[in-house]
Parts: C-alpha cells; sequence; structure tokens
DNA sequence: ATCCCACTACGTACGCCGTACGTAACTAGG
DNA sequence: CCTAGTTACGTACGGCGTACGTAGTGGGAT
C-alpha cells in the first residue's frame, strides 16, 4: 500500500497540519517553499515558476516538494497566500469608509505592482486562505459604517478588488508583453501601433479614431485609478450627499513600499 | 538560408495577409482553425487547447498549423476574435447610453457563459483584433449622448469589461474548479466548505461570521449583475440622480477636460 | 512555355513540464 | 525494541511548444 500522504482525496492546504505526526522532521517549511516561489515568480515571471525550479530555490529535490504541496495549484495558493501577508492592516478603520476603503485598494494595486504574476495566479478560490480571511475581516471592519446588508459589502469588496484587478493589468500589460517578448523591447508595440493606426486611417472606426487620435499621452495614473474606483464607491454610498470629491490623494498613492523581506 | 515566414520579427498577426503572394494556396483559413480552437477549448476547457490537439481537430499536422499561426498566444488572439464576432452590433444605438451600456455588458457576460474559457484567454493586448475594433467603434456609438471627454469613455468600458470579467469569473468559479478537480463533483467545494466553517467557528473573524453566516443562498444573480454595474456607471453619470449627486462628478469631468494632451 | 524559388506541409527531435511510483532512511508510539 | 507511517528523492512517462530539415507545389518573371 502506498503511503498515506499520497492517497488522493481533496482537502484544503490549511487544513493540512504543517508537521505530521509521526515521520521525521521536514527539512522545509511552507513559508520557507512560499519564499522561494515567489523569488521565482518576481525575478522570472509566473512562467518560472516550476516544480523543479522551486525545489532548486528552495534547495530539495524536485519530488520532496510534492511532501509539502500535494498539486502545483495549492503552491499559487502558498504564494497568494505569502505576498498578502504584506497587508499592513495594523491601523484601525478611521471611520470613513470610503478614503479606508481607498487606502485599501492602494495597497492591493502596490501589492500587484510588487507581484506582477499576482492577478493572474490568483483565483477566487484561495478566498479561504489565512491571510485573505484577515484580509476580509479587516474589510469588513472598514465597512462598518456603511449601512448596507452583508452580502452588499462582499459584492463591494468583490467589485473593488476586481477594477483594481482590471486596472492594474491594464497598467502592467506592455510591461508584461515586453518581458514575454522574444523581441528587442518596444519592437512588439510599435509594432501593434503602427497596425492599429493603419487600420484607423481607412476611416472605418471613425469614432475610435477620434478618440484614440485625440492623444492618449500625460495622463495622471495615480488620478485615475482614484477616480474610477471613487465613481464604483459612489455606486455604493445610500443617500450620499456630494462627498464624491473626497479623494484624498495622500491615502492611495504608491509611496507605500514596505515589503517585508 | 530559412524561409522568409520563419524569420522572427514582430507582426500583429492581423497585419499579415491570409494567403501569401507566391506559393501553393493554403489547405485551410484562420477562421477554420480559430474555431477548431474554440470547439477545442468550449469542450474541454482552455489547457486543452494545445497545438497538436487544435491541428488534429483542423485536420492537419501539427507543425502545419506555424503556417498561420506564428506562435500559440496568436491563436488565443485569433480565439477571442472569433468568439467576438458573436456580438450582435446591429442594432442602432436608443439614444439610452446606460441601457444600451448594459445591454453590451449583458452580452459579454452571456459570451463568457457559451466560451467560459474567454476572462482566461483574452488579454489588454487583444484589444485591435478586427472584432474588437468593430465592438470598441459601436461602444463608442453607444456612449455618444454622454457628455465627458473621449479618455474617460475608454476608461468605462474598460471599467465595465473589468467588472463583468469579474463578475463572471466568480460566477463560474466553482463550475470551473469542479471542471478541473480530478475528485467526484462538489468534493473539493465541500472540504472547502468545511475548512472555512471550522475556522469561522474559531472566533477570530467575527464580522465575517457574521455576514457568511447570514446565508448567501437565494440570491438573484441576474439582478445583482445588474445592480453591481448600474453602481459603476452611476459614477460615471454627470449630475445623475441618486448616484453622486452633486456636481463633484462633473466637476471631476470639467478639470479633465482642460487636461493637456 | 519555362524556370525559379517563395511558400506549404509535415516528420523528427529537443528540452521543458507535472507528477506517478519505487526505494531507502528515519522517527515516534506501542 | 519494533514497526508503521513519513520524509527524501531518483527514475520514468506522457505531453507540451517549437526549431529545423526536407519534399512538393504553383504563381510571376523571363
Amino acid at each position: 500500500m502506498a503511503a498515506s500522504g499520497r492517497t488522493a482525496h481533496p482537502e484544503v492546504i490549511w487544513a493540512r497540519p504543517e508537521r505530521a505526526a509521526r515521520g521525521p522532521r521536514p527539512a522545509h517549511t511552507r513559508a520557507e517553499i512560499a519564499a522561494a516561489a515567489v523569488r521565482v515568480a518576481d525575478a522570472e515571471g509566473p512562467e518560472g515558476v516550476s516544480m523543479r525550479r522551486v525545489a532548486a530555490e528552495t534547495g530539495c529535490g524536485t519530488m520532496s516538494l510534492y511532501n509539502y504541496v500535494p498539486r502545483k495549484e495549492d503552491l499559487y495558493e502558498l504564494m497568494v497566500d505569502a505576498v498578502s501577508a504584506e497587508y499592513d492592516l495594523s491601523a484601525a478603520p478611521s471611520g470613513d469608509w470610503r478614503a479606508d476603503t481607498l487606502a485599501l485598494a492602494g495597497q492591493t494595486r502596490a501589492l500587484m505592482h510588487r507581484h506582477p504574476w499576482l492577478p493572474r495566479l490568483m483565483s477566487p478560490a484561495h478566498g479561504f486562505s489565512p491571510n485573505a480571511l484577515r484580509y476580509l475581516e479587516h474589510f469588513l471592519w472598514v465597512l462598518e459604517p456603511l449601512d448596507v446588508e452583508g452580502g452588499t459589502k462582499m459584492e463591494l469588496i468583490s467589485m473593488v478588488n476586481g477594477v483594481v484587478s482590471t486596472y492594474v493589468v491594464n497598467e502592467l500589460s506592455e510591461a508584461e508583453r515586453a518581458r514575454t517578448s522574444p523581441f528587442p523591447p518596444g519592437q512588439e508595440h510599435a509594432a501593434r501601433m503602427a497596425h492599429l493606426a493603419r487600420e484607423l486611417s481607412g476611416g472605418a472606426y471613425p469614432r475610435l479614431a477620434g478618440v484614440l487620435g485625440a492623444g492618449f499621452a500625460a495622463v495622471d495614473l495615480d488620478a485615475q485609478f482614484e477616480r474610477a474606483l471613487g465613481r464604483l464607491l459612489d455606486g455604493f454610498a445610500p443617500g450620499r450627499a456630494g462627498g464624491c470629491q473626497s479623494a484624498s490623494a495622500s491615502s492611495v498613492t504608491l509611496k507605500e513600499n514596505r515589503s517585508p523581506r
């Protein structure tokens, strides 16, 4: 009979004890492995995260990883949880749920800038990792002054995270493409733009040509981010009187670079 | 010397002519190959889309695919464009940009339900495929009554699509997980729920326990979808009653109108 | 009408990947 | 002390994307 650790049955990795009751002491820890995987992903992108590569980075044999992580997908879950520990949730809510929410979204954005693989590796199913629970609990605390149903609050959290994710993916898409592209940096983007210009000049898309022709340049990304989120939150504020401009720039900048190493 | 078709240089697949000027007539078309890939993805999920599998479905040798598609990523682009042809953009805008936008978002949602792999395979870089241009042009037509700057309209489109995508991914995540899972359907979900209940009963997450304990059941997904999007649109409507009712939203927009290009 | 060569088709092969499985060393409960 | 359960890990299998070589085809230039 095979060892019981190999008998496959559905299991949440967080329900599994780090150390088994019987055998020898494991040579590594989950946190160590997660950190190694995060290091690889930060340096080489999500496609660099292979079991072999992470095992090498951890300093153990490839197949030994499977003692800690039953499937690769669980490694992703470990990674997402590991970087989620970077949230600074030490401050109690200010009472202004809108400002606090914008600050949380700003932290998420900063987190995704530090770990650009995060949006791709994150999945709705990861919602129950320890740090995700911590985050959710804090977010609900922030939303306590908001007088809507609990389900609506969860909806708000989901929407905010979705918009942040969308926004950051858009922000980083060109850089990511440049990183992945086998061609000299910029060439691919130039080719795309040339094609777009050719298409637009045909006159088949007059409105699009008008909008894009007006020029994108010199947009303040931070301000745009705040505006987009602010609009979303406006939709949730029940009977809010004129507070829409309250997005104070101080709370949501990318300046906060506390990365525990 | 290698054939010129192999010399690698950055190229947008849509800029490449379907039929070359010189050689023999290709045995297949781009549309045929895209349709085959879509068929595979619909039936077996995105992870079933391999060059070998799609070639077999098309009825040609594996390496022949590379005559039509220089890299796998371009196959994705073909797939996304192919299903984007399913948008019904025949009707002229009604004049009610809000209703029309909701209808477009509903089409996107339906599209993603029909092709659950779409959110995963779609990327911001695909924005210039023929059907994407068609879609963008129509969306801008719909938004013509909306009195905001062009850049803000693009922002709105991006946000709407982001929210729709987020929403659908959440909607379908359990089904997708069940499809991918090697275990009997439902077992994995049950294990996750059991773990969550165990964590929540510990008392460490009182607010989360309160919200989740109140029960999710019997939510009208369609209504929730419309509400979420409606909230987002409220944030964009200048001077709309019930959303951000003060003039601040439009003042922000006005400020942006003066921003330098 | 002829020829040339760009192009199509596709088989083979390489270096990756996730991971099933077998084996040896080890350690805690009986 | 024994022994059963666990850890560590090498080997191996099937699948992946795709570089490259070769054979055949057919349109434009002569």
